[in-house]
RNA sequence: GCGGAAGUAACUCAACGGUAGAGUGUCAGCCUUCCAAGCUGAAUGUUGCGGGUUCAAAUCCCGUCUUCCGCUCCA
């Protein structure tokens, strides 16, 4: 029987609205994709698990980035020098030196207690908040004044303050009972603008060692690339690499996010895969649009096609301060809709990076490049010194694995199994099933047979179910939560023909294949 | 961080302050020659957690945690 019902489209509920995100996270529950962090204590604020079938989605997405950007880049695209890209990955650690995060910025202002202006969007650290007070101390109904020591605010307050107290003092901020309804923000005209403090702690700590010493504070990386940077020197040192060469890196990065929210998107733990391309400076804007270009190529070709994914250039004002040009790679989450989220940036660093580290370790980070500078008499070239700039495609794999998820559900009232994962075949956790039509008349054996040659094949690119329980009806339906690709069925013809049939997910409908074709039809159907 | 809503079985949800239930799923058996079919049965709950009020709390009160929505934040 061939039941092919017309399926809805992918990406979208078929009233063009956002898919429903609460059926998504059900779904994700029910059939063991996604589940809370230490759920049996109550959950933990913006952790979560995978399970079974997430665990395994994720694998794949991982193994497809790693295939795809470092053991044969771009399907082996030319770049735009016109030759094969070449990359190599590292694996590097959560933990490194603590002067890492301040050569990358990322230790600054951000880890000690801050106040916001809700006037002026001021922010300042608490600690350097001072206040003009009358001499008395006691302001009485009169607003007080705050300023920074040494910027135009200190005068500009001054004079304001003793016009309107007479001799004035300064005192701390934190001396000022809260809420501060009577306190001048620095540049505000109003009082009572100030927030109270907050710590924006962005980066996880830790102590290595036995011994608890502060000294040896330690923080989990918020982000996989310094590692690369880290290890750069070594790498060309030890593996043959020339300028242009990328350096791949994928692993867990830790932020202290202030409101994770939107079930996966923003937790506090996820998972990067990041490439660093190091190339000549003269060339880097160039790799810059061919990353960019490929990158939107790639999530396309994973599943992410249609108008859910977009390549969004960021304006001039919104690039970070040693960036030359930043792209996102966005995709319209149910929970984001109409508006994106991103997956993955790819920013041109320039070489900020290199420039911080070699300033703070002290270490030569140039690289020496042979085919570059003027021809000598001997034939070969004078070399040029340079620090390599870098471009840097960073994807998140759990907002892939999201708007994976995202993007495969389906619903479609008009098939007996409403609920569909249509994963791309590539992606899928589960990538094929078989079943027996009926558990009697041989057709048990015929299928475990079977089940044992497709296992034995497909088992390292994903799970292969068999399955002997209940009405067949049920058994595609769970398949098609598990958004399992193609089912294989023997039946009563099986034993006669040497034939079986295949039903394919999208559509429900059925074709009939000669029982040794079905590893070859799997292989052209999966890509391995 | 602020405001709002919610939390009961794996999922979706019921249950007046008075014995915690249904549907779906899961599992087992029977049946079954292609789509959550049928029959029979089974397992799964400190009602998020902790206090309080009460003879009695899923229900009322307080706290807390988590999730969702809106602000804020997102280096």
């Amino acid at each position: 029987m061939s039941t092919s019902a017309p399926s809805a489209t992918p990406g979208s509920s078929p009233a063009g609205g956002p898919k429903p995100m609460d059926a998504i996270m059900s779904l994700c529950k029910r059939r063991g994709f996604i589940f809370q962090a230490s759920d049996i204590y109550g959950g933990i604020n913006g952790f979560w698990d995978y399970g079974p079938l997430g665990a395994q989605l994720k694998k794949n997405l991982r193994e497809a980035w790693w295939q795809d950007m470092i053991m044969n880049p771009c399907w082996g695209r030319k770049g735009p020098n016109g030759r094969r890209v070449e990359c190599v990955p590292v694996e590097t650690r959560i933990i490194q030196h603590p002067k890492v995060w301040e050569a990358s910025g990322h230790v600054g202002g951000f880890n000690d207690p801050m106040v916001d202006c809700k006037e002026t969007k001021g922010r300042y650290r608490y600690d350097h908040v001072m206040v003009f007070v009358p001499e008395s101390g006691d302001a009485g109904d009169k607003p007080v004044f705050a300023y920074v020591g040494d910027q135009p605010s200190e005068s500009k307050q001054k004079k304001k303050a003793e016009k309107t107290f007479g001799a004035v003092k300064s005192v701390a901020l934190s001396s000022i009972p809260q809420p501060w309804t009577r306190v001048i923000a620095p540049e505000a005209e109003k009082p009572g603008t100030l927030t109270e403090p907050r710590m924006f702690n962005l980066m996880f700590d830790t102590i290595p060692g036995a011994i608890k010493d502060e000294a040896n504070r330690a923080y989990l990386r918020p982000e996989t690339a310094q590692g690369v940077f880290l290890q750069f020197k070594n790498v060309v040192d030890s593996s043959r690499v020339k300028i242009p060469f990328g350096i791949g890196n994928t692993g867990t990065s830790f932020r202290n996010e202030v409101t994770p929210r939107n079930y996966t998107f923003r937790s506090r733990e996820f998972e990067q895969a990041e490439l660093e391309f190091f190339c000549h400076p003269d060339e880097s804007f160039k790799w810059y649009e061919f990353w960019r270009d490929f990158r939107m190529d790639w999530w396309k070709s994973i599943g992410l096609a249609g108008e859910n994914l977009i390549l969004r250039e960021h304006a001039k004002d919104e690039l970070s301060h040693y960036s030359v040009g930043t792209s996102d790679v966005e995709y319209r989450f149910p929970f984001t809709f109409p508006e994106f989220g991103e997956l993955e940036g790819i920013a041109h660093r320039g070489n900020y990076d290199l420039t911080q580290h070699q300033k703070h370790s002290g270490a030569k980070l140039e690289y020496f490049d042979q085919e570059r500078g003027e021809l000598l008499p001997n034939g070969s070239k004078r070399g040029e010194r340079y620090l390599p700039h870098c471009i840097e495609p960073a994807a998140g794999l759990d907002r892939g694995a999201l708007a994976i998820l995202c993007e495969a559900y389906t619903k479609d009232e008009s098939r007996p199994s409403p609920e569909i994962m249509k994963f791309h075949p590539r992606i899928a956790p589960i990538k094929a099933a078989v079943f027996p039509l009926v558990n009697k008349d041989g057709m048990p054996e015929i299928a475990e047979k079977l089940y044992d040659a497709v296992r034995a094949r497909f088992a390292k690119v994903g799970f292969v179910e068999f399955d002997e329980k209940q009405s067949i009806g049920k058994r595609y339906a769970r398949m098609d939560e598990g958004g399992c690709p193609f089912c294989f069925t023997v039946d009563g013809q099986t034993a006669t023909d040497q034939t079986v049939t295949v039903r394919d997910r999208d559509t429900g409908a059925q074709s009939r294949m000669a029982m040794d074709q079905v590893v070859k039809f799997l292989e052209d159907k999966l890509g391995v």
